[in-house]
DNA sequence: CGCCTTTGACCGGCGC
DNA sequence: GCGCCGGTCAAAGGCG
């Protein structure tokens, strides 16, 4: 987790820098004009010019820093990620206990897809640095659901905060919440509620390491299009100040959002145009929906 | 009144 | 077969 954000700090850092540099030169150019547009040798503007230089050249040699630092950290993200690759190769070799979870092969949206790219780094460091040294089975189970799921990561605006909402756009219904064994915060499990057949289902517990950070594992693929125009903004979040990140208002309340959407007259209309249009994208549905027509059975 | 969350009970898979 | 554990069910209560 810590590795992602540092990329993204390292990032602004030198970006930072590269904008100081620019102000300074700005300012010295505008302070020369304003003395007339020529820099005399033992004046103010002199002084200036001579600060300028002092920080330019300061600013360079941060900027190696810098530079000597991200590549650092480079390498030592890359020894991590062999050895945690070695560490799973191993554990899986002692024999593991493999559970239902394991077996379920899963698809991910779009959505998740993007952001299981934006938190890779942290799905590895998340599994693997908060146990003993020794190899439990839990925790080799768990990377297996995670590199089989769509799991996506999510930092709450407030630390103290208990809920689990996650506002991804669709609608969920929770269905049960169990403290497992190898995590003190509960895991709370939700259905998409939104279509009657959906069969997408998502599991929603805070990190072990970081309890501001919520893990969010989906598993199957919305036969239906999003519900909520307001509740995909945390997704959207992703490309704002705070990239790699999403936020979640733990005083919002999703359900709360769409129950006052069900209240609304054009509800049921909305649905039924929504369902014909995730109904119209379905192939197996327009199969057998001219299967029907032509009075043929639909091949499956 | 309808939908939601909560929560204890239950079920089934897995290892021993 | 037994116990552990994660996942699910369903009754009860809350809320708008």
């Amino acid at each position: 987790m810590e590795f992602t954000l540092l990329d993204t700090s390292l990032d602004f850092n030198s970006r930072t820098l590269r904008v100081h540099d620019e102000v300074l030169k700005q300012e010295a150019q505008s302070n020369f004009i304003g003395l007339g547009g020529d820099m005399p040798p033992n004046t103010e503007a002199g002084d200036l010019g001579e600060e300028l230089k002092r920080l330019s050249g300061e600013n360079k040699k941060l900027r190696e820093m810098l530079t000597a630092m991200c590549d650092k950290y480079n390498n030592l993200r890359n020894q991590l990620m062999e050895y945690m690759s070695k560490l799973h190769n191993n554990c899986n070799a002692t024999g593991s206990r493999k559970r239902k979870a394991e077996k379920t092969s899963t698809t991910t949206t779009p959505n998740n897809n993007l952001l299981d790219a934006h938190f890779n780094g942290i799905n590895s460091e998340s599994s693997s640095s908060d146990e003993d040294s020794s190899c439990k089975k839990s925790r080799v189970d768990d990377q297996h659901i995670k590199a089989k799921n769509s799991t996506v990561y999510v930092r709450t605006t407030g630390g103290s905060d208990t809920t689990l909402i996650v506002k991804d756009g669709y609608q969920w219904r929770k269905y049960g919440q169990k403290v497992t064994r190898d995590n003190p915060y509960p895991r709370a499990y939700f259905k998409c509620s939104f279509a009657p057949t959906c069969p997408v289902k998502k599991k929603v517990q805070r990190s072990v390491n970081d309890m501001s950070i919520i893990v969010a594992t989906y598993e199957g693929e919305h036969n239906h299009s999003k519900v909520l125009e307001g509740g995909g903004s945390a997704l959207n979040l992703i490309s704002t100040d705070q990239p790699k990140t999403l936020l979640v208002n733990g005083n919002e309340k999703m359900s709360s959002a769409v129950g006052h959407s069900h209240k609304q007259p054009d509800f049921h209309k909305l649905l039924i145009e929504k369902m014909a249009s995730s109904l119209t994208k379905d192939p197996n549905f327009k199969a057998a929906l001219a299967a029907a027509l032509s009075g043929k059975k639909p091949s499956t």
